[in-house]
RNA sequence: GCGCUCGUAGCUCAGUCGGACAGAGCAUCGGUUUCCGGUACCGAAGGCCGGGGGUUCGAAUCCUCCCGAGCGCACCA
């Protein structure tokens, strides 16, 4: 509908002439029903461009939309205010558009608005040194259901995973495992004391000072002691240990993934890269352009050239390139493969991290306004008024899994979802278990069940969703703004992919839930005579099919009862 | 010090492009049930949209300064 209106003013203002070609002519939906159902401010807007009174623009427009717009789809023109155009929905068109929603069924929502566009996805992107935090959660919760919503404008997706395995941290890793290995097979081994946020901790002598803490190594030293004995003390590589932290610890991350519904597309990893001489390759590319220069045994990247505050290290004294300069070439394997969109989504604390990134994909001739980086504030786990206390560096966290156990995967996706990815989260673990209305998971699910319910009940006394049906006999109010709210959901899809802000979604289906509850406590079904029962039959059903894949899109399931 | 994000009702937050009297949920107070899931619905109360200046016919929204919070400012990722 908002197209063909648009379409509609377009045409009216070029036969009015003196308007650009490049006029948005924004539609919106007032606030207050009396204004219609959706409203112009176009003649507001061209009052100071054509030095005239917007109230006589409107009227002239007005006028002429009246000539030239289908009675079956638009019941009103008026202007009103300061010289808004409000219009008002013919009911044919709810009828058709609800007639059409129930054809669609599963697919309803979807659109085509990309259709034939490729984009990849970045999320997770947790390194392999421990279990999936709080914080990933909401990332690949995020990620994931951005994904899902550019799906659904026509979007040919790639979910990907990418993560470092070549440089510091993994060697970290891999001699964390080895100290815990060798105090479990070795006798009196002598220890240490660590002191890591005001605590004492006693690990062996030979444990790293940054080592990783968390029991999870523990159970990888007993694994890999089960499955090799004490044959590995000989080696000298780390090579055994790190890998055996990898796989374990990878296959935990995906575990959990699974439990939250999420299955990427593909992994791409650092040491791939190094191997493959794309890292190489983009350090020669940077060299050739003159933007790069050695100092102190490190070779640095000229980001001030950019307008940065300093230069970047690509290469470290040590020989090992920095974390960026493998980034820089996983985004040219991205490049490589023609994504029309590549999203990153990455956490608050990595702002500062891309825009050398991007500079660099600049120098190389590759065209960065594919790129778009959503940032995602930090997420602090309450219970009640209690903030919930970790430490990441002693592994003393709630993880993710941790956070499943608790509430569930449909709780977990949902709290990460409803709020806006730029503010920084509250997650009440003690709303967030509790089922009743306070919880709105639980809201927009009963109201699913309840619907599944009400037609399997009206099935019993003998209605069919295939029978013929007169939706035009819903014409009470409730019936009325029940239709509007459904129809609505293929643009709040996209909107909501657009805007990459997927908290539109849930914000919408807590209205669908409330305006069906609206029209259920005003229109019965059963009891009423036969056709007007068909029909709210039919309207139930719709709001079914809108509640369910809404929730699909999030990720979530929708339960027949609960 | 610099950069990013945020500051809207008691609490948690919506408010896509500047628009018509600033919204929701929870909490509080009051009401509704011979009836298809009352785990619901209706109503009341509650806001100088952090503060000052500016742009505009019009600002929670844009610009600017100030205050406050979080996150950054690595040869960690």
């Amino acid at each position: 509908m908002t197209d063909y209106l648009q379409t509609q003013l377009r045409a009216v203002l070029d036969d009015l002439g003196g308007v650009p070609d490049d006029f948005d002519v924004a539609l919106e939906e007032p606030a207050n029903e009396e204004h219609g159902d959706l409203a112009a401010n176009t003649a507001l807007r061209l009052g100071s461009l054509l030095d005239d009174n917007p109230r006589s623009i409107a009227e002239t427009i007005a006028e002429r939309l009246r000539d030239r717009v289908d009675p079956h789809r638009i019941k009103s023109v008026e202007v009103a205010g300061p010289g808004f155009i409000n219009f008002r929905f013919a009911q044919d068109y709810l009828f058709d558009g609800l007639a059409e929603l129930l054809a669609q069924g599963d697919t309803f929502g979807r659109t085509d608005a990309h259709t034939g566009e490729t984009a990849n996805v970045e999320y997770v992107s947790a390194n392999p040194t421990g279990p999936l935090t709080v914080g990933h959660g909401r990332n690949a919760v995020l990620g994931d259901t951005i994904a899902t919503l550019l799906e659904w404008t026509g979007y040919d997706i790639t979910r990907e995973y990418y993560f470092n395995n070549a440089g510091r941290q993994m060697r970290v890793l891999g001699q964390s495992v080895r100290a815990r290995y060798e105090a479990l097979v070795g006798e009196d081994v002598p220890t240490k004391t660590l002191t890591v946020d005001d605590e004492e901790v006693e690990v062996p002598a030979s444990f790293p000072e940054d080592g990783y803490l968390g029991t999870y190594i523990l159970d990888i030293a007993e694994q890999l002691y089960e499955e090799e004995g004490a044959s590995l003390l000989t080696t000298e590589s780390l090579a055994p240990f790190r890998q055996a932290a990898e796989e374990a610890i990878f296959a935990d991350i995906e575990a959990t993934l699974d439990r939250l519904n999420i299955e990427m597309d593909g992994y791409a990893n650092e040491q791939d890269l190094h191997d493959g001489g794309t890292v190489q390759k983009i350090l020669d590319g940077l060299t050739e352009a003159g933007l790069t220069y050695e100092e102190n045994g490190a070779l640095w990247f000229k980001t001030t050239e950019f307008g940065r505050e300093k230069d970047r290290v690509l290469v470290k004294q040590s020989g090992e390139p920095t974390y960026r300069t493998p980034d820089i070439a996983y985004h040219t394997t991205k490049f490589e493969r023609d994504f029309g969109l590549m999203i990153d989504v990455f956490g608050a604390d990595h702002h500062a991290a891309y825009p050398d990134v991007l500079d660099a994909l600049d120098v190389l001739g590759y065209d960065t306004d594919r790129v778009e980086v959503i940032l995602y504030q930090f997420v602090t786990l309450v219970r009640g008024d209690e903030p919930v206390k970790m430490s990441t560096r002693r592994a003393n966290y709630v993880t993710l899994d941790d956070l499943i156990d608790e509430v569930g995967a449909d709780v977990t996706r949902f709290f990460f979802l409803m709020r806006s990815a730029d503010t920084h989260l509250n997650f009440d673990l003690e709303l967030a278990q509790e089922a009743s209305d306070k919880n709105p998971v639980f809201y927009l699910q009963y109201a699913h069940a309840r619907i599944c319910s009400i037609i399997d009940k009206a099935e019993e006394v003998g209605f069919s969703p295939d029978a013929d049906v007169d939706l035009s006999l819903l014409t009470h109010e409730a019936e009325l703004d029940l239709i509007k709210e459904l129809l609505d959901f293929p643009q709040v899809l996209r909107s909501a992919a657009e805007a990459r802000a997927p908290h539109f979604v849930p914000n919408y289906l807590e209205d669908v839930a409330t305006t069906f509850s609206q029209f259920y406590d005003h229109c019965r079904i059963i009891g009423e005579d036969n056709d007007l029962a068909t029909a709210r039959m039919h309207l139930a059903l719709a709001t079914k099919t809108v509640l369910k894949n809404g929730l699909t899109v999030l990720g979530l399931s929708a339960p027949r009862n609960m």
